[in-house]
DNA sequence: TGAAAGCAAGAGCGGTGCTCTCCAATATGG
DNA sequence: CCATATTGGAGAGCACCGCTCTTGCTTTCA
């Protein structure tokens, strides 16, 4: 690699690192090129060298987000035995969990609302979905009782074909509606406390709330893989 | 009331008008007070003689979401027979759904991302309650039966003493708490379908979707109710 | 009727994203 | 090795933003 391809990488690498610093301190609304042209030390217009509009800047911190969460929750849910569906589901629940609390602005880049006009590129595709293939595979791993389960409605299951056939053609489409519901718990009981929902409505002591959301994850993990 | 008074309502009704419909179109984050003021044919100062601030604005937007949603909620839950616990639970859901679907950027106001340094005032907890209190109620008239229930560790149940402090001094933590993980469910469900992340997920038919979503809140509400 | 209060307009400040032109430093091919 | 092409930084400038302050006119009230 020649000295100005490393240069390049050098400062691509300081204008994420102050985008990063940036973005947590003010989110993504308030998120200034300029102000990050003026932390690297360099001029709002020679920014444009590498990134072609704030927009793309953006792109590149969703893509961080989504690695960083995702990998946040692989790593917890390879520490639990495989056998244990619900603590590989409480894993990676707590990891999300946690992850989105000491990076609220990124959880909003996520998870929170559109950033009105954005178009998330393909490339987010891959890395948002790192945590939906990592629940698949404890579904996969344990599914249930056919007998048990009653089937849902076949509108219901032809609804969740398009998951299906990209994530999980093996599966069982009623075990993965199940499963939908489930992702769907964890996202908004996430969202409500990190947005700041949960004032005067559930105490405010850290370990209040992570018990109180390992119970409720326990227990819809239950609901999930128990036969209902 | 005056002239001076009459023509006060007026010019705020008319930018508040201005101000829901840039909303609708652009999203909070690009709301622009100067283009509200351009809008009802005002020079851009003039608007600080009717609200402090663009965050006062904001405010009223949402509180007029919180009030439009709740508005909704409630003529659907009044339509349905007061025994039938699930079939409130459902109207209520519907309601939340189809408002939120019609009005996206009214509902990212309210349950997306904060505006980082918007701290919302005390105004917005009254119509903030509206659907909260609904769905208490629906508790309220299906109690359960206590003996079926298995009783949530203590911790957990101190965890919501606030919201039952303050909203259901009469009803049993327990439930409380499990008529929770019912109201995390419905947002994280709506949040994920308006701020498009269903995608290649569900099927993009909208019938399809009101199905998929209508199924889920009938089997997590009947969850709820039922003795688990 | 005169003083007080309300309101619109305009100029202006410091900020934003983004474009365009100019120039110096670097890399590359004959 | 040197001329040429490419790259990257700087600066000016455009149209926008929220917000403040001053200047007048108009309505209200004592």
């Amino acid at each position: 690699m020649g000295a100005r391809a490393e240069s390049r990488e050098r400062t691509i690498a300081a204008l994420m690192a102050s985008a990063r610093a940036q973005l947590a301190e003010v989110g993504a609304a308030g998120l200034s090129l300029r102000a990050i042209a003026r932390d690297v030390g360099l001029v709002s217009s020679a920014v444009y060298r590498y990134f072609p509009s704030r927009d793309a800047l953006l792109t590149a911190l969703i893509v961080e987000a989504y690695d960083a969460m995702g990998g946040a929750a692989e790593r917890a849910e390879r520490q639990v035995a495989r056998g244990d569906a619900t603590g590989r589901v409480r894993a990676i629940a707590h990891a999300m969990r946690t992850w989105a609390l000491a990076n609220p602005n990124e959880y909003a880049l996520i998870f929170g609302s559109p950033v009105p006009g954005y178009v998330a590129p393909d490339v987010t595709i891959g890395p948002a979905s790192r945590i939906p293939i990592l629940l698949i595979e404890v579904l996969r791993d344990h599914p249930g009782d056919d007998a048990d389960r009653q089937p849902l409605p076949a509108r219901v299951e032809r609804a969740i074909e398009p998951l299906r056939a990209q994530l999980a053609p093996d599966l069982d489409p009623t075990q993965l509606a199940l499963g939908y519901t489930l992702w769907e718990f964890i996202l908004g009981a996430i969202s409500i406390e990190v947005f700041g929902h949960q004032v005067n409505v559930i105490d405010a002591r850290a370990q209040m709330r992570r018990s109180f959301f390992d119970e409720q994850v326990t227990r819809v993990a239950a609901l999930t893989f128990g036969s209902v």
